[in-house]
RNA sequence: UGUCCCAUGGUGUAAUGGUAACACAGCAGAUUUUGGUUCUGUCGUUUCAAGUUCGAAUCUUGAUGGGACAACCA
């Protein structure tokens, strides 16, 4: 039944393991070459994650290669912090790649491919400005004009394009321009630019060179260079296909193929680089890394694990229509990986006292915990219990509904593997919150165990006042209070969607005395709290976890 | 008032002319020393219209809705 169920799922292939398996079983293509092309020009999100899954993910399962490949064609937006970071990722995630390539390493073969296509009279030198330029192109329902430089002859167009190429012209003073037809009705398709003069320094070519190529002619090119047999993108790069197959083609070069898919969006996020960047720069989050961004390493900082990343983008599936995903898609994941791995700790996050009034003054005792009621190789340990608890805040009222099966005056609760309590009283200050319950204890119950067998509804989770220790918490919610984060009424950004309760800092929580040699990425499940992380700036004197996401909480669901 | 892409439960994703299904979410119950986990049950779906066909989610045409495109960005 099982491996019938396993079965039919495998069957199940998305549209592009479909293209794969007939290109394999036509002979189209012995195996398959795939690569991940990232612009080193910020950091990588959740979105590149599923191209990254997708690109790596197909390689893997049918016996192909993958290349990391930097698309770092514009100089001025470009750097190698990005490489580096890029880089860490991707390992972070889990795959490896076959090479390591950079777009900058085929400008020379790209300028002699462009002289290629001057001789051939596909490409011409442009004189015009880019106001022009883009007067010309007309727009998405009129036709464009051609260039007056348009019919310059070759011998012309390959001097001045060298003449670009040693510096002897200003920035924006010329472009070299692919001859198509100004007036198609895909704007790619009109005369598209092939390069730009641009005197800035490279992050690796350095000073070498003045002129870049452009996306277009510098993507499927370098494919081709690479052999990719499928060039995988996301659906805004449809339109430009057309020109990706007429450079090719144009240059009778190997005949990569491109193949999109609709990109991921998540609620409650933003997923533009840009946006992201501003974020930043703009400081409404604390860095790239900041654990509300959907950055790769805004998610590693959170506490996220790798596995549930890839698992999420499993989950997820692949298609061309556009798509919402619940940001609740992702904390399942998350779950379903610490659920089995994380180790149970007790935590308090808003401590009252809970006092045993029946309890020995100066008795201490060291009670037994399972780690991990899912592996029982995490084995047990001991934690301390005395006559002054904390407990959690919410753990307690005073006026309880009947489905209240926590603290509250006259009933039974289980204290975990510790007591069966009963509560008798609380304490309030002058303005009338709780800070102090006080029980009584049954000496009989010791380890949580009912020995004549009564039901307890309710078990709690607690820490020894005296022997515990302190820690600040980060709790995180959404960033954005707003579904669509984008979609704003006029004169609103995305902006104005920011959640001003995204971040709260409890910096009095008691945790058991486990906790004190936890190190940065460590992964815990704080009983009946969720998952919790500790942050990068944690110190044993200064402990400080980040909530990666709660557990499932059905009761908060029926308040 | 253009061209191209897309349209299946609440959200995703399958079904490749032959019984519309799976996951998540929801709801109900069982189990439980985490109101967690696990298990069981349940709710609910082909945007519309016409056509082709013995038979259409699937093919055709049209409509409607959503998205992309007018950077010397990628």
């Amino acid at each position: 039944m099982e491996i019938n169920a396993q079965t039919t799922e495998k069957v199940q292939k998305n549209f592009l393991e479909e293209i794969i398996e007939n290109d394999l079983k036509e002979g189209k293509v012995q195996s398959i070459q795939t690569r991940f092309p990232p612009e080193p020009n910020g950091y990588l999100h959740i979105g590149h994650a599923k191209s990254i899954c997708i690109n790596f993910g197909l390689a893997r399962q049918y016996g192909g290669k993958t290349n990391l490949r930097f698309d770092d064609t514009n100089p001025v937006k470009e750097d190698t912090e990005y490489v580096d970071s890029i880089k860490e990722d991707i390992h972070w995630l889990g795959f490896d790649w076959a090479e390591e390539h950079y777009a900058s390493d085929y400008f020379e073969q790209l300028y002699d491919w462009a002289c290629e296509l001057i001789k051939k009279g596909l490409a011409y030198v442009d004189d015009q400005t880019n106001d022009q330029i883009r007067e010309n192109r007309g727009t998405v329902q009129t036709p464009g004009i051609n260039s007056p430089f348009r019919d310059r002859s070759i011998e012309e167009n390959l001097l001045l394009f060298e003449q670009m190429r040693q510096g002897k012209f200003n920035d924006g003073e010329k472009t070299l321009r692919a001859k198509i037809d100004m007036a198609h009705p895909n704007m790619h398709m009109r005369d598209p630019i092939m390069y730009r003069i641009i005197h800035a320094h490279h992050h690796r070519t350095g000073d070498k060179w003045c002129i870049y190529p452009m996306y277009d002619f510098a993507h499927g090119e370098s494919d081709s260079i690479e052999k990719i047999t499928h060039s995988i993108c996301t659906l805004e790069f449809d339109i430009h296909r057309p020109l990706y197959d007429w450079f090719i083609n144009a240059l009778g070069i190997y005949p990569s193929h491109q193949y999109e898919f609709a990109r991921l969006n998540i609620t409650n996020t933003v997923m533009s680089k840009r946006k992201l960047l501003q974020l930043v720069k703009e400081n409404y989050v604390a860095g790239w890394d900041d654990p509300r961004m959907p950055t790769i390493c805004g998610l590693r900082r959170r506490g996220y694990t790798p596995e549930s990343i890839r698992k999420f983008c499993e989950d997820i599936g692949v298609a061309k229509r556009d798509n919402l995903i619940d940001y609740s898609r992702l904390e399942n994941a998350l779950r379903d990986d610490l659920n089995k791995k994380a180790n149970r700790v007790m935590a308090v996050l808003h401590p009252i006292k809970l006092i045993i009034d029946n309890y020995p003054e100066n008795q201490t005792e060291e009670l037994e915990a399972v780690n991990n009621p899912e592996d029982e190789s995490k084995g047990k340990r001991k934690i301390s219990f005395s006559r002054i608890l904390y407990i959690e805040q919410d753990d307690f009222m005073e006026n309880a509904p009947k489905k209240y099966f926590r603290m509250t005056i006259g009933q039974e609760v289980r204290l975990r593997y510790a007591y069966i309590v009963k509560c008798t009283s609380c304490e309030k200050d002058d303005n009338g919150n709780v800070v102090a319950v006080h029980c009584t204890y049954d000496p009989a119950t010791r380890g949580g165990d009912t020995p004549d067998g009564r039901k307890i509804k309710g078990t709690i989770h607690w820490v020894d006042a005296n022997n515990c220790i302190n820690a600040k918490v980060n709790v995180f919610d959404r960033l954005f209070n707003a579904e669509k984060p984008d979609e704003v009424e006029e004169g609103k950004t995305f902006l104005d969607n920011l959640n001003p309760n995204s971040l709260t800092v409890l910096t009095d929580c008691k945790l058991e005395k486990s906790l004190l040699t936890a190190k940065p990425l460590d992964k815990f499940q704080f009983e009946r709290l969720g998952y919790f992380s500790v942050d990068y700036d944690s110190t044993q004197e200064n402990l400080i976890f980040n909530r990666t996401a709660t557990l499932k909480d059905s009761w908060a669901k029926q308040k």
